[in-house]
RNA sequence: GGGCCUGUAGCUCAGUUGGUUAGAGAGCACGCCUGAUAAGCGUGAGGUCGGUAGUUCGAUUCUACUCAGGCCCA
């Protein structure tokens, strides 16, 4: 021991330091850059960082995210690719926004309160706090082990990506796919700005809203065509009546059934038009229906507008070709509430909106974008009179509908409970949809393209590509692209002041290359005043702003920006390009080449709609629709669950229902946090993040793992084995280069014997980790963790629970034989590749396992990260050997099952177990494992019994799956067959005949031995226990011998016990003095001292009558013993 | 309100051409073993497979509806 090949494991092992320790190692080796440099030139396997904001903290929903992002990347190279892993960092948007605006206490004063601290300063705020958490970030990034390039991150507000965004979308303006329209958007109108959905969602909150029946009266034209001569009117329903002045249509859908109704008010008579199963609602029982008709039959029906402003002047866009305040169809009417006919005002719902577009309607709008009535409104509130021009929109809501009530149009007004958003900035303002200008992408042209492209993609879990994802492309609607915001890349659209004509600028270089360009001095004069200022704000706002040129459509005229920035999700999206500075930077387009599509990449779920999209959408629309190019930009996806905390529910920073990362980190280790995560369930599906968890991860893998490698490597080093002539076929399979074979200077121990001439355990668990090798790889190789981490953990449980439990004996033998070089050469192997194959997953103890055991490996890689990733060969399994050792476990398991129910220990040795099979095929495995039953249930002997009739009952059942489509319904009748006859005699039936010839019907049915299964019970009164396969009973008759033999067993456990006790070393030897209670016992001991002594390694066992001094008692089946151990 | 996902042991979860004794882990209880030892092993208890109906000789599995939870959208 004085020079152990192999590191002593420490004990207790300390997870969390070795992991720093392999941290600093991996930095100091720079072994990520040396398993790049090792794969130069193989295939690339494309990786895309999808990028995380900088300006929040990580929590632990990120250690998922980082985990499976390095987890493919680390197996793909192994694997013998190249797989560089850029960093990136999301820095633009609204979040962004919020941040600054609450550091400076502005957040409650909208866009103006920016607008009064100054764009200029605000932006410079912004840029500074985009990396506020990146200490942070890069410690997560690192003590979680994911390796990615860090010092070569893209950022999306560089300026060469700000330019790579830009020239996405001149090439898309240049297509006359960018354009300008109206998008409907949660408006915060006293802050004057719209919010982001998140926000929104925030908002939501049950509130009462009034909800009014309204009457819109057909004109003449529509009365001709429906064929009546009295006032008619359709009825709508809504709950914000301010919208109705800027009501331009009535929707109906088509297949629905509408029906007249006749009514007499007063002397008039007038007809109501309402989807007819409403009827009742409204008109109650006795309603006259004139008749039924469909709402097809409706469509282009023509009403008066409710109010006398609503004139054709006043619609947006008019002209004569304009429609307005018809009745068009919809696909979103329902019935569940309102009237069937849904009032459509365009500028205040997306639908509306949506509607109004497809069908050339018209749009109107007498609501300002502070949220008031402009002063088109003329009405004046009936009850005091004051103007509904000037109030606010849903402040007018009560004079409106005095106004209509008094005019007759209400038919009926409720209260109506339901769900409203409001701002969370300031709890009071209701927000409303409102219409703003803005650009759009015309990605719904793209439709078709998206979904063929998106069929081409690997989607984990499947579900997502025509649940999810393929529902969202199907209902696409053009990109709303631009926000009215301050802190974004500008949208590089340059207007001509006098023609309105426009032009997409690509870059800065490009825009300083027009005529007679003017203000860039703004930018110089700030940089010169503040030099610290960074180079990337220049293509920012406010500076980007000032810059103008003369137009090339009129001279006389200037061209400047459009003062919107764009959507971040497109700056996310157009990473696979941006990231290189495309196709501006020099050298860009090899690298965009050689890297696209990307291979994997992975997020949340929640990122369907958000970066998988915007990754889809952009790379479709700009690079082509070609659909031999497809998938692309990525080949497959895992989409993963939400994390969960302690309490099951989303991660809450109020509820703070999760531990911190770092705390996990250090008590379990990050392999463990990582394990929990991917080891545990399928990371596609809801994880919880539990300490209990990670615990428990670290328990069952790490631990047993630890387990295995110690006891490894403290008998290695016992004995001295040492690999150094480890054969060339096995330093292949490892990756190790090889080198000249060393000299075996001296060795006395045998030489390597080829797996094929070693014993049937070796075999088997060599044959596990050949299965183990080809499950882990299929499964990787289609992006599924959990099977892969599965097989893992059921390869290390056979390791440790039966190979390590079984081959104990041979490692501690005291002189070298073939048969314990071969388990040091097997579990070697195992351990070894072991690491490579969790070195993907549990990448610290897999490095700190095979630096120490593959460090006297002649050739071995530094790092199990620089090795290869293990093969294996399907066909060449030995599915045999698994099988039978399966099927000698589950005798094992029987065997000790029935000594339980007996209640005999283990210790004491028994005669003889009798084992009745339910078939004879499983007698030569039983047979052949033979020696090992005999050892692990502690018998002299085993037989297959010749009387089984004595032990057991038998049933023979009908083998459904087999006879089920043989004899289709007739099984139940073979069944009950069965069930009145014989068992035993069917059974001998089978054996003799090798059939059972039953009769049904007067038909004879042959039934062979695939055709039943026999199940075997137990008579009572045997010590036995009863699986599918076989019955293991167990002879309870102990011998005075056995009886003897189990006091010496008694013994040696206490002997042995004391050794540990006393920390006596593994191979120390020690004297013994023993004084047995009773006579019978010491003369025992003395009859088998020779082999106690052996055991126990003692040089002289000495016989006292009266228990020594200081000894030890303990509690044999012969009464107690007292044991003195002295070295 | 719409789309998608999930409901299997007290807990966390497996379970594919539909086949009759539905599994694992941890926890609990009991026991065993121990030269891996702050480990290891076994046994046991615990299930209307969310509910209802249908298809079928047969449904945890397929279909429809329904209830509960989650996510996204509204």
């Amino acid at each position: 021991m004085s020079n152990p090949i192999f590191e002593p494991v420490p004990t207790p092992f300390r997870f969390s330091a070795a992991e720093h320790d392999i941290i600093a190692f991996w930095k100091e080796k720079q072994v990520y850059h040396k398993s790049l440099e090792q794969r130069h030139g193989a295939p690339h396997f494309v990786f895309y960082e999808g990028p995380p904001t900088a300006n929040g903290m990580p929590h632990p929903g990120h250690c998922l995210t980082r985990t499976i992002k390095d987890i493919f990347p680390r197996y793909k190279t192994m694997d013998g690719y190249y797989c560089e892993r850029k960093a990136g960092w999301d820095t633009h948007g609204l979040p962004v926004e919020i941040e600054v605006c609450k550091q400076l206490g502005i957040l409650e004063g909208g866009k103006a309160a920016i607008e009064e601290y100054g764009v200029e300063q605000f932006n410079r705020a912004c840029i500074e706090s985009v990396f506020r958490y990146q200490k942070e970030w890069e410690d997560l990034t690192d003590r979680i082990g994911f390796w990615v390039n860090l010092d070569e991150a893209y950022v999306t507000f560089h300026q060469s990506y700000v330019e790579s965004v830009w020239w996405a979308l001149k090439t898309l303006f240049d297509r006359g796919l960018l354009y300008q329209g109206h998008k409907v958007v949660w408006w915060w109108a006293q802050g004057g700005t719209a919010l982001s959905a998140g926000e929104v969602g925030e908002g939501y909150r049950d509130t009462d809203d009034p909800a009014i029946t309204v009457r819109l009266d057909l004109d003449e034209a529509s009365h001709a065509k429906l064929g009546l001569d009295c006032r008619a009117s359709l009825l709508v329903w809504t709950t914000t009546p301010w919208t109705l002045s800027s009501n331009c249509a009535a929707c109906v859908g088509a297949d629905i059934d509408y029906a007249l109704v006749h009514r007499i008010e007063g002397d008039t008579r007038s007809v109501f038009i309402l989807a007819a199963s409403l009827v009742e609602k409204y008109f109650g029982e006795g309603a006259e229906v004139i008749r039924t008709v469909k709402g097809a039959d409706l469509l282009g029906l023509t009403y008066v507008p409710l109010f006398n402003y609503g004139t054709p002047e006043h619609i947006e866009g008019g002209g004569e070709s304009v429609r307005c305040w018809e009745v068009v169809p919809g696909d979103f009417v329902d019935l569940e509430t309102g009237t069937g006919i849904v009032h459509i005002a365009p500028a205040f719902g997306e639908d509306d909106y949506r509607v109004c577009k497809e069908q050339g309607v018209g749009f109107l709008c007498f609501v300002k974008p502070d949220g008031t009535f402009d002063e088109r409104v003329t009405d004046k509130d009936p009850y005091d009179g004051a103007p509904i021009a000037g109030q606010f929109c849903k402040a007018a809501d009560k004079g409106i509908m005095r106004l209509l009530k008094e005019r007759g149009m209400i038919l009926r007004h409720d209260q109506y409970k339901h769900s409203y958003p409001f701002c969370p900035r300031a709890d009071n303002d209701p927000l409303i949809q409102y219409a703003r200008k803005s650009w759009f992408i015309r990605t719904s042209q793209f439709i078709e393209q998206f979904v063929a492209n998106n069929h081409e993609i690997n989607w984990q879990p499947e579900h997502i590509r025509d649940g999810r994802f393929g529902n969202f492309l199907e209902n696409n609607v053009d990109w709303a692209l631009s926000r009215e915001r301050y802190w974004g890349t500008p949208l590089p659209v340059w207007v001509c002041e006098k023609t309105g004509k426009m032009e997409c600028i690509a870059s800065y270089a490009e825009l300083l290359e027009r005529t007679n360009v003017q203000g860039t001095d703004v930018w110089a004069k700030a940089k010169a005043a503040d030099p610290s200022l960074s180079e990337h704000l220049k293509v920012h706002k406010p500076y980007i702003d000032a810059v103008t040129y003369q137009s090339p459509f009129d001279p006389s005229a200037r061209m400047r920006r459009v003062t919107e920035v764009i959507d971040v999700w497109f700056d996310a999206g157009s990473m696979p390009f941006a990231q290189w500075g495309f196709p501006h930077v020099p050298g860009s387009e090899e690298l965009l080449k050689s890297h696209f599509p990307a291979d994997f990449i992975s997020e949340g779920l929640d990122q369907t709609r958000g970066w998988f999209y915007a990754l889809l959408a952009i790379s479709t629309v700009v690079f082509g629709e070609e659909r031999a190019l497809w998938p692309h930009p990525f080949k497959n996806c895992i989409c993963l669950g939400l994390v969960h905390g302690e309490d099951g529910l989303k991660l809450s920073k109020r509820l703070r229902n999760y531990k911190d990362p770092n705390e996990l980190f250090d008590a379990y280790g990050a392999d463990a946090l990582r394990w929990s995560l991917i080891g545990k369930n399928p990371p596609t599906t809801a994880i919880r993040l539990t300490e209990r968890n990670v615990e428990e991860a670290q328990r069952e893998m790490m631990l047993r793992w630890y387990n295995v490698y110690s006891f490894f490597a403290i008998y290695a080093n016992l004995d001295g084995f040492d690999p150094f002539d480890a054969p060339d076929g096995l330093l292949l399979s490892l990756g190790c280069a090889g080198t000249e074979t060393r000299a075996n200077a001296g060795a006395e121990r045998p030489a390597f014997a080829p797996a094929e001439e070693r014993g049937e355990l070796d075999r088997w668990i060599l044959n596990e980790l050949q299965r183990t090798v080809v499950a882990v790889r299929e499964a990787m190789d289609n992006y599924e963790t959990y099977p892969a981490a599965r097989a893992l953990t059921e390869f290390l449980d056979g390791m440790s629970n039966w190979y390590v439990r079984r081959s104990r004996s041979r490692f501690w033998a005291s002189t070298w034989s073939q048969d314990k070089t071969n388990a040091y050469w097997t579990l070697y192997e195992c351990l070894l590749k072991l690491a490579q194959m969790m070195a993907p997953f549990t990448p610290f103890f897999a490095e700190t396992t095979w630096r120490n055991l593959a460090g006297p490996l002649p050739g071995a890689p530094d790092s199990v990260h620089l090795s290869n990733f293990p093969q294996a060969d399907k066909s060449t399994l030995d599915w045999s050997l698994i099988e039978d050792m399966a099927l000698t476990r589950d005798a094992v398991n029987l065997g000790l099952s029935a000594r339980r129910t007996a209640n005999l220990k283990v210790r004491q040795p028994l005669g003889h177990c009798q084992i009745i099979l339910a078939s004879e095929r499983f007698r030569e495995a039983l047979l052949r494992h033979g020696d090992l039953l005999i050892e692990e249930l502690n018998i002299k002997e085993i037989a297959f019994s010749e009387t089984p009739d004595e032990y057991v009952t038998y049933e023979v059942k009908p083998n459904f799956k087999v006879l089920g489509p043989k004899c289709g319904a007739k099984v139940k009748k073979v069944g009950a067959a069965l069930s009145q006859g014989s068992g035993a005699a069917f059974f001998a039936q089978m054996r003799d005949t090798g059939a059972i010839h039953l009769d049904i019907d007067g038909e004879t049915i042959e039934l062979g031995g695939e055709d039943v299964d026999v199940r075997l019970q137990t008579k009572p009164g045997f010590a036995a226990a009863q699986s599918t396969n076989m019955v293991v009973v167990l002879s309870t008759e102990i011998t005075e011998e056995l009886r003897h033999e189990g006091w010496v067993r008694d013994f040696v456990r206490i002997v042995q016990d004391l050794r540990k006790e006393q920390n006596v070393a593994y191979d120390a030897r020690v004297e013994i003095a023993v004084h047995a209670a009773d006579k019978t016992l010491e003369e025992v001991l003395r009859q088998f001292e020779a082999s106690i002594s052996e055991t126990v390694l003692a040089r002289t066992v000495r016989y006292v009558d009266t228990p020594p001094e200081g000894g030890r008692t303990g509690e044999t089946e012969a009464g107690e013993v007292t044991v003195l151990m002295t070295p």
